[in-house]
DNA sequence: ACAGGTCCCTACC
DNA sequence: GGTAGGGACCTGT
């Protein structure tokens, strides 16, 4: 049993999917342009109280007061997995590092491709903010669109200024 | 076995 | 000195 519900804040809009107790288990971003902020989409009405929870941490992630969306969820897979996954929340807004880094500071130093693989299939991007993770060269992929990665990390850096 | 949001060295220009 | 190509390196399925 799950929830859907879709909430729109200029200029992107957050597709979120959430169990019974809660729990937020899925987040896709995609661009929106409607300037006005709102819940466009929900499935029941117990989801209102999820939505104000969900937009209540956007909210403090957007305006920069935590690093990321600190929102109730589950979050599954491997120990490993978990280790790089909540290793994320510890990079300060405006700051980034590399899959290398990554790899290295979970103990397996050539291991960064396997670090961007685990990337590419992080359930909850910015609640594990993965859009500060970066190649060496160059600023590395993201599965919710290159684009978008790139205006959540510029965002990031105005605000350093 | 194989894939993957990489890295780094090499060989060219 | 910039860049295109290829091999190596890890874990989870």
């Amino acid at each position: 049993m799950s929830f859907k519900a879709i909430l729109s804040v200029f200029p992107l809009k957050f597709y979120l999917i959430w169990d019974q107790e809660g729990n937020l288990l899925k987040l896709n971003l995609a661009w929106d342009f409607n300037l006005v902020s709102q819940v466009i989409f929900y499935d029941n009405e117990k989801a209102q109280k999820f939505c104000k929870a969900f937009w209540e941490a956007l909210w403090s992630y957007w305006n920069f007061k935590t690093p990321f969306i600190n929102v109730k969820h589950r979050l599954i897979g491997t120990e490993l997995e978990k280790k790089v996954l909540l290793g994320l929340r510890e990079i300060k807004i405006g700051k980034v590092k590399r899959y290398k880094d990554l790899a290295e500071e979970v103990g397996i130093s050539k291991g960064y491709r396997w670090i961007g693989k685990i990337l590419a299939k992080n359930p909850l991007p910015l609640v594990y903010p993965c859009h500060r993770v970066i190649g060496s060269k160059n600023l590395g992929g993201y599965s919710q669109g290159f684009l978008i990665k790139q205006f959540l990390l510029y965002r990031e850096l105005e605000i350093i200024r």
